[in-house]
DNA sequence: CAAAACTTTACGGGAAACCGTAAGGTTTTG
DNA sequence: CAAAACCTTACGGTTTCCCGTAAAGTTTTG
């Protein structure tokens, strides 16, 4: 079994839970951190020594405050730490069950689990710590058809950010405008009209406040 | 100190947390439950007993499953425990900060205690039972400006229906005729009009957009 | 009870969003 | 390499939103 986890969440109740089942699995060694930072530079002290961390358990969402933070979310921690340890286990335990989310994840950045909080959140972080230490990636069952590949029929990347700029109280016009400066293509307000048309469709909105309440009810933005 | 008290959060491994403060406090019974019905058949169960649970720690927010619950959040609960047995002390343990929330539970309900799940949430929770268990009420101190009374520039039920109805997808039309509808006054397109405008600007707003995004964004809607 | 203050409604003009059509480019495909 | 398919842009017309002004109605106040 592992040697050393990590576990990290903002909230120190949900790592005395988690900490809780590393326990009862014999793991003799394991930390917390309550900061991404913290938790990267845990990672990266050990590595050089005898025992390495072997599991990071991280949550992804962590509530800024006062402290400045070079990493603000777990998956910017985990894209970075999967460059520079690509052997290092990582299971990502979160509420936040998008299926984008899973698929960019698990697909491109190689992560080892993926367990969504919720009422069987420990036995399944438990099943997916046994799972991961045989080498086989995990993930939650409702999570299953995240990777499935025929799934692929998704928002661009291009979309939700025009979503989020209409969101943040910028007209189609000064989309354009913006989209114009960073030399984005397409740009034009046309063009942009077409897009939100096809969303619009695409979500059953009626007019573009609806489309980005429901976008926003979806996690997307 | 407290003699039994009740935990109940939808995720297990928050209960685990919680219930290791509770550990460390000397009480010696305590039980978890993940759904409010459970918690809430949980204390009936003991009113009638020689030692009924005296102090009950709930969340808010409960994901909904498979399971039909008659009580779908930890404020419904609350407020039909409070109900029927005033002097059960209850404490919050909640991400919501909205102070909206607090204030409700707090004043109208007379709930002992409002504890912000955040990187200090255990040790809050800690002083909030020891207050609570020298009947002082407590508030996670982020939250204390929620009940000092200055605070009550409130926006209205009516001005919350209205954004919400916008972001269902409605026009500013077809809302004025939906307050017609339901005899609901004022309810001419221009007095919508007139609000939302007042309401953009408190807000900071650019557009309708962008306010239906902003007042999400607080969770106002 | 009448003046003042406020709220609600009406209306008109300009801006932005919405919608269809069509022209000009680019990529795909036989 | 040319036809087809697709994407991007342009443009005009209609609807909805945004904003100011003013009239009508209601409440407050001396």
């Amino acid at each position: 079994m592992f040697k050393k986890v990590l576990v990290s969440d903002d909230l120190g109740c949900t790592n005395e839970g988690v900490l809780s089942v590393i326990k009862s699995l014999k793991i003799k060694h394991a930390e917390q951190a309550q900061y991404c930072d913290d938790a990267c530079l845990k990672i990266k002290r050990t590595q050089l020594d005898l025992d390495p961390f072997d599991l990071f358990i991280t949550d992804l969402s962590f509530v800024k405050d006062h402290r400045e933070q070079k990493y603000t979310s777990g998956k910017e921690l985990i894209i970075a730490l999967k460059k520079e340890y690509p052997h290092l286990k990582i299971i990502v335990y979160s509420v936040d069950d998008r299926l984008q989310k899973v698929r960019f994840l698990m697909n491109v950045h190689q992560t080892n689990g993926y367990v969504c909080k919720g009422r069987q959140g420990l036995v399944e972080l438990e099943n997916a710590i046994h799972a991961v230490y045989k080498n086989e990636i995990y993930v939650s069952p409702q999570l299953k058809p995240a990777l499935s590949p025929k799934n692929d029929l998704e928002i661009e990347d291009f979309d939700i950010l025009l979503i989020k700029l209409l969101s943040n109280g910028l007209s189609q016009e000064e989309i354009s405008a913006h989209f114009k400066n960073e030399n984005r293509s397409p740009n034009s307000l046309s063009s942009i009209e077409k897009r939100l048309n096809k969303l619009r469709i695409q979500f059953k909105a009626n007019n573009a406040i609806h489309l980005v309440a429901i976008v926003k009810d979806l996690g997307l933005i």
